[in-house]
This record gives C-alpha cells, structure tokens and sequence, in this order.
DNA sequence: AATATTCATCGTATATTTGCGATTAATAAA
DNA sequence: TTTATTAATCGCAAATATACGATGAATATT
C-alpha cells in the first residue's frame, strides 16, 4: 500500500467515511444502542451483552469514544459510558446531508 | 481472530454495520457523489477524478456493487454504473431508522 | 487481421482491524 | 493490609482492507 490516499480526498468525505467507520461493525452498532437505551450510563453490562471478551469491547469502545460517539467518566472501579449527544446530531446531519445530497439528483437512471 | 463474531449480532445490526461499511472509505463516498451527479451514467471517468490507480477504483466499485448501492452494465468497451436507488432508499431507510431509534432515548445523560 | 482502448481480475506488499489472554492500575471490600 | 473487582492496555495471531502493477478478456479502431 506504502501510502494512504485517505487523505487525499475531501474533508467532508473523509469526515462522513470516519463516522461510517465507527458504525460499521455490529459491536459498535450493538453497543450503541444499549448505552442509548439505558438511562443510567452504561459499564462493564455491555460486556455482558456481547458475544465478545472484556478486551475487545473494551477496544470497540474506545473506538467509538475517538470518534466522539460516546464520552466515559470513571465512576470509581467502574466506567460509565453515555452517548455524546452533540456530536451524534451533528453526524446524523452529516449523513442526512450526504443521502439527501445524493437523491436529489435521482432521475431514472440509465443501466 | 481464529473466528470472525460478526454473525453473532442481531440481523438488523449486522445490516447496517455493512452498509456503514460500504461508506466508511473517502474513495466509495467520492464515488457515489459522481455516479449520482452525473445524468448519464459513469464508467472510468470515475478514474480520472480519484487520486487512485485504475485497479484500486475497481476494486471499490466492486465492493459498492457486492453491497447493491451501485448497478454496473457493460457498454461495449466501457462499464456504465449508476446509483441503484432502490437499495440507495432502503439503506437510508435503514439509518434514519438506527438514528431515530437511538435518538428517541436521549434524556440529559449522565457523564 | 492487427492494434488500441477499457476495465476486471490476479498476485503481491503493506496497513489496519478484530479478537483474545495476560498483565496492570485503580478502587472497593475483607 | 490483603484480597477481590473492574476495566484499560499490551502483545500477539489471524483476518481484512487498501493500493498498485501486470495480465487478460472483450470490444473498437485501423
């Protein structure tokens, strides 16, 4: 590969591209919801949901916390995670932008 | 890795973590856009604008095309693609739907 | 028929992601 | 203070993704 053309593109392609990344495995989609759906912020339960080993989930989240999906407070031996709201409007927009973006130029089609 | 734990989500996660990952790279984001802009449908066009080598370009409309965003019909020499907006609109269906859905929980939070 | 063009695919190198167990640091409980 | 619990991080192995040049198949052009 020697170099990474990622960067080559447009900063609103690589932003979008970042975000899809974040989602685009069934853990982060998985942990999403359930930090989402519990009103009490959300630790070590989440292992206990996924089919996956303390390390990983613990890799996934980080992931996911990077991006600025989801912040996490130390909440003494525990950790609490909960959805960051701000940035998930925004890249909700951003996805918005993109697909309605896209449609707009919807005709018919030639294939 | 000895085994991949992807199957072991729910259907709807696995769905649309493998849409988000049809778009989690700028080169396939850059891609749409110009397949959609563009009345007639595109072929290598789609080359001269990305910052990538011929082969690498196939290999992302491959992945689009695997995933039912894009249709592809050979038009003599050259390949003609175009949005497939019946996938285009479930996809987004399918979004909406994961933002929404999440959204719906959102309180204050407490981190 | 010979040559050129277009694009898919193959082979390869490298980078990144995924996953786990082991270890570690920090706090809680005894 | 000793021990247990929780979760982050490290180190490793394997799987996937990214990127390219080379090759090949198909159609156009000459």
């Amino acid at each position: 590969m020697a170099i990474n053309k990622k960067s080559e593109f447009k900063p609103d392609e690589i932003l979008l591209a970042e975000f899809a990344k974040a989602i685009s495995h069934p853990a982060r989609v998985a942990i999403l919801k359930v930090v989402a759906q519990r009103k009490t912020c959300i630790c070590g339960e989440i292992v206990e949901v996924l089919p996956l080993a303390q390390s990983t989930v613990s890799q996934h989240l980080k992931e996911l916390k990077e991006v600025g999906l989801i912040d996490g407070t130390v909440d003494g031996v525990k950790s609490c995670y909960c959805i960051n709201w701000t940035a998930f409007d925004k890249i909700y927009g951003l996805f918005k932008d993109f697909f309605d973006k896209t449609q707009c130029c919807k005709d018919e089609g030639c294939c």
